[in-house]
DNA sequence: ATAATTTGGAACCAATTGGTACAAAACAAC
DNA sequence: GTTGTTTTGTACCAATTGGTTCCAAATTAT
């Protein structure tokens, strides 16, 4: 007995999140993230409330597609080992994307946001965290069942993890990323 | 044959550069930056131009000083080894400073400016290629003067750099940071 | 039909944005 | 003290900010 809704939120929170993505969250006014979205002043408040919370959405749709993809890939399989998985991400992620700068979508929300808004701070956290889970479940594949005296996996995965992110802040300059094999034989063993 | 200036430049940029390390470039105010520097509107426009320039000047303050002084840190002594100094850094720079959560001004700078403006990129670009040179020096020191066939060390050296602003991104959403002797103990070796 | 509900869009809002204009004050040289 | 120059604080600016309100048109179920 009501009017349907004649956009798709879905395609809304994907302009949403391009846009958020590209600029940040500062620096996307009101009339840009309408155009991105598609949609006018008026759906836009009716279904969203406000721009921040258009932008936790944006967020979460990130996680839901690019993050849950990125950690789709390290639990694999697809890839011989959980070495090849972790280069293969590094390389889907973090390969040049010619003149694009946008980096990831968490990275500049921590930096952005993370200070200033809890709610955000604490998503982007929790993201880290699965990503380093991850990270370890794949660095735990190559070497067995055996477990040293002192197992370094857990920390070689937060060594990865914050490799990731420090990339990810770096690209935004426009600086051409390692041969990541090289970089990262250390963490995850050589070729 | 004409009046003096009241202010100090340098006290005025060290403001600049607190208040842009807190809060960022695009959510700092002038009203709010202008009480950060200790100067009016007038005495601002006349003396930096715009904000972006007082950014500017900011940004190659926290090099003359942060920067420089992490660097110098690195190139010791003061330490017994290029290990121990790279830790100590890591640890002056990355330590909890419970509640600050400003992480790294170049950090912070690469991400939110980085795509948008080019000098910004640039300078960020410069201090990172340098701060991965100084590790690379300090690894180098530890290892003495034998170079295999395959020498890695300044893939290990760009690998701390990501470790570097990795960590100083994810600080920013209040995670503990990680036990650093364990997690670089594969890139600079064990204690 | 009619009632209910949502749509897109324009009009409007107070507050804030970065930046300019300018006159008065403060100083140095003479 | 006069002149010349610069700094300083304030008043002012147009433009933009995120957000609200209102309404006719559209679409559904009854």
């Amino acid at each position: 007995m009501a009017r349907p809704r004649e956009f798709d939120v879905e395609e809304a929170v994907e302009g949403a999140m391009q846009i958020f993505w590209r600029n940040g969250y500062g620096a996307t006014n009101l009339p840009d993230l309408l155009e991105a979205m598609g949609l006018s002043r008026g759906s836009f408040y009716k279904a969203f409330g406000d721009k921040r919370n258009a932008y936790l959405q944006a967020l979460q749709r990130y996680d839901d597609t690019h993050i849950s993809g990125a950690i789709a890939l390290l639990e694999g399989p697809g890839e011989p080992s959980g070495r090849a998985r972790i280069l293969k991400l590094f390389d889907k992620a973090l390969t040049s994307q010619a003149g694009e700068l946008r980096g990831c979508l968490v990275c500049n929300a921590m930096v952005e946001l993370g200070p200033s808004d809890s709610e955000v701070a604490q998503m982007a956290a929790s993201i880290c965290k699965r990503m380093q889970d991850a990270f370890e479940l794949a660095l735990r594949e190559d070497q067995g069942g055996e477990v040293g005296a002192s197992d370094m996996t857990a920390w070689r995965a937060a060594a990865i993890t914050n490799v990731y992110f420090g990339a990810q802040a770096i690209r935004k300059t426009g600086q051409a990323m390692p041969a990541w094999p090289t970089v990262l034989a250390d963490l995850i063993g050589p070729a």
